[in-house]
DNA sequence: AAGCCGGGGTC
DNA sequence: GACCCAGGCTT
């Protein structure tokens, strides 16, 4: 075995970081947990996840019952995590394993599933199965360039960072190394800070040597993100909200929201309102998405009661909360109800 | 290869 | 405010 993994794997059986989705020593993890887990860590910090992963493992226990539950309420329970394509493959991906019969066990047939791209295949294979893959996310990117030196800035390295991992990459506990990695770059090699000297392959790293570990990997310039501007609508009758569900594919995709202009990260919203009437403002909603900024107006509608709208639902204000808005939108409802 | 797709934590 | 995060899909 290497002698990183070697070490690594010592270093892991006594400083692994307790995480609701992993299981005692040896012992063999529920795929269902293991594939409900990775698919929510993606692009997602632990802390985000945790909650969110208690109450989906609460409501649907298994597999089947996932697949069995209706497209809308996963999404709702999805709401506020982002990236909701990832929820409208998660149904579809657990339908299809029902289907199957279950969880495939080999890489290359879990690389198959919707949602599940080369380092999700990889972690379940791995973590779930046993099984030697090679796991790469963006904290194994960083403790290999570190590792190795690797002066190749990102994204154009993933050749070379990938030809390292697989050479250290152990043939037994491969997922018990592939946490390690991911550990000791959540809590030891992060971004921002090296602590080398509680590294137990300090001694092995080229980074370290060199002197300057903090400035690998290098990465790519990225581009200045655009600010668009938009509106949202607010029409409400005595205790309702007019909520529509967005197209399935794009922005916020197949999640409930109230009526916009039809902003996007192209363009601004046109301003214009979906019904006839007197608009007052409510307030304004800034919120960051991955490749803009959205500076959101929210408008009350101040005209009378009954209004021609289709393609939406009257939504409870007492239940607003189960409406699984996104949190751009879950913003807005928060300033509209507070000014009330 | 590059663009699109959330949101929250952290400094 | 900038950067980062247990990435995947589409073009």
């Amino acid at each position: 075995m290497d002698r990183v993994a070697a070490l690594l794997l010592d270093w892991y059986d006594g400083h692994a970081r307790s995480l609701p989705w992993r299981v005692r020593d040896g012992a063999r993890p529920d795929p269902y947990r293991v594939w409900l887990s990775e698919v929510m860590l993606q692009q997602t910090t632990t802390a985000a996840v945790a909650p969110y992963f208690a109450k989906f493992t609460e409501t649907w226990p298994t597999v089947e019952a996932l697949a069995a539950a209706p497209e809308e309420e996963v999404m709702a329970a999805w709401a506020g995590l982002g990236y909701y394509s990832r929820a409208r493959n998660l149904v579809k991906c657990a339908k299809q394993v029902v289907e199957m019969g279950g969880f495939p066990e080999a890489e290359a047939e879990l690389r198959e599933l919707p949602g599940l791209g080369d380092y999700t295949a990889a972690a379940i294979a791995a973590i779930a199965f046993g099984q030697r893959a090679v796991v790469i996310d963006a904290n194994v990117e960083r403790v290999v360039a570190r590792l190795f030196a690797i002066e190749d800035p990102l994204p154009g390295a993933r050749r070379l960072i990938r030809a390292h991992a697989d050479r250290i990459t152990p043939d037994e506990r491969a997922g018990d190394f592939a946490q390690a990695m991911m550990d000791l770059g959540a809590t030891i090699c992060t971004a921002r800070s090296a602590s080398c000297l509680l590294c137990p392959v300090q001694g092995l790293c080229e980074g370290r040597a060199s002197g300057d570990p903090l400035r690998l990997p290098v990465k790519a310039e990225k581009k200045a993100k655009p600010r668009r501007t938009g509106t949202a609508f607010w029409i409400a009758r005595e205790d309702a909200v007019w909520l529509v569900t967005r197209p399935g594919k794009g922005m916020l995709g197949g999640m409930r929201a109230l009526p916009d202009d039809d902003w996007s990260s192209k363009a601004d919203g046109h301003g214009e309102p979906p019904v006839k009437g007197a608009w007052k403002a409510a307030g304004v909603v800034r919120h960051s998405f991955t490749h803009f900024d959205l500076e959101l107006g929210v408008v009350v509608h101040a005209g009378d009661d009954p209004v021609a709208l289709e393609g939406g639902e009257w939504w409870p204000l007492e239940r607003l909360a189960d409406a699984g808005l996104p949190t751009l939108f879950a913003k807005a409802a928060e300033r509209v109800l507070a000014g009330r």
